[in-house]
DNA sequence: GCTTGACCCTCCCATGATGGCAGGGTCGAA
DNA sequence: TTCGACCCTGCCATCATGGGAGGGTCAAGC
């Protein structure tokens, strides 16, 4: 494998010698789907990405290693823009560090906002279902909840 | 009211006296948007919404009923999958409240798993800031990680 | 050389709940 | 009659993601 030949390579063989990568290789590289991959460029993400003859995507080393850095911001429920924002400062070499953990500390806001959210959801659904019988009869405190509060359900 | 009138009164006019309302006082007796509102009908949520002549959508009180359970089920989280069913279950004399109890469980489930989703990334996000010297120094524990953990950053 | 299957391309559509806007009709009061 | 408030339909946008159609490319085996 990478042994080199004599014959006329097609650009794409070349490239790969070169140390680029097809879509199929940067998916399984970088844990990100195909679709996601092409999204993100055209989002502007990925910058450069070269093309062979034949119109197929050409990945490098730190294409990939940006693809992971999308990955695991996602991971971590950053939205697209913060992210633009983060690639920015990660490929700033003299972005400050306050910049960057400010944009963190406004998503765990952001973050912890939501949990609240949902967290009072709970509350008051275990309250409701604390209440109902679950049988077999219709009487349901859920549905009078939801129907007006504790008044009639007409 | 009914009663028959000598004057040809616009529909409109006379579905009013009939105890129905057009959309605007809809939208202020139930909190839910005019778009919701038509969005809902074409749900299949609002059933038989007739028309005035003018082509105007007249409720009636159930229907303000119904908007006004939606409207709570959505604050409480519930999908409009999930308030279709529990919208039927309302409506059926014959429900046993543990088919309610049910739907209920489940989605405080999705709530909880969601939470927990949320809480994790928040951790590890305090984590990384408490980490990061936030001040004007490039050198950020944020981004390393973002990077492809506490390796490189290539 | 030809076939085959895996892979790649672009373009369009869908999700779920919600809002916005455009272009046009209706109502009621002044 | 006019004006402002209201209603109608229909289309587009959000956000991140996936699905599919229709078609081109590549490499391996015959």
């Amino acid at each position: 494998m990478g042994t080199s030949v004599h014959k006329p390579l097609p650009e794409r063989a070349e490239a790969i010698e070169n140390g680029l990568v097809d879509i199929g290789q940067a998916t399984r590289a970088s844990g990100v789907s195909v679709k996601m991959i092409r999204h993100y460029e055209e989002l502007g993400l990925l910058k450069n990405v070269s093309r062979t003859v034949a119109n197929y995507r050409l990945y490098n080393a730190q294409h990939i290693h940006t693809l992971r850095f999308i990955k695991r911001s996602r991971t971590l429920g950053f939205s697209m823009e913060e992210i633009q924002e983060l690639l920015s400062l990660w490929q700033d070499r003299r972005r400050s560090s306050a910049s960057v953990k400010k944009i963190a500390a406004r998503h765990v806001e952001d973050l912890q906002t939501k949990i609240s959210e949902l967290q009072g959801m709970v509350n008051t659904l275990q309250h409701l279902t604390h209440c109902c019988a679950g049988d077999n009869r219709p009487d349901c405190p859920i549905l009078d909840d939801l129907a007006g509060g504790p008044a009639d359900a007409s």
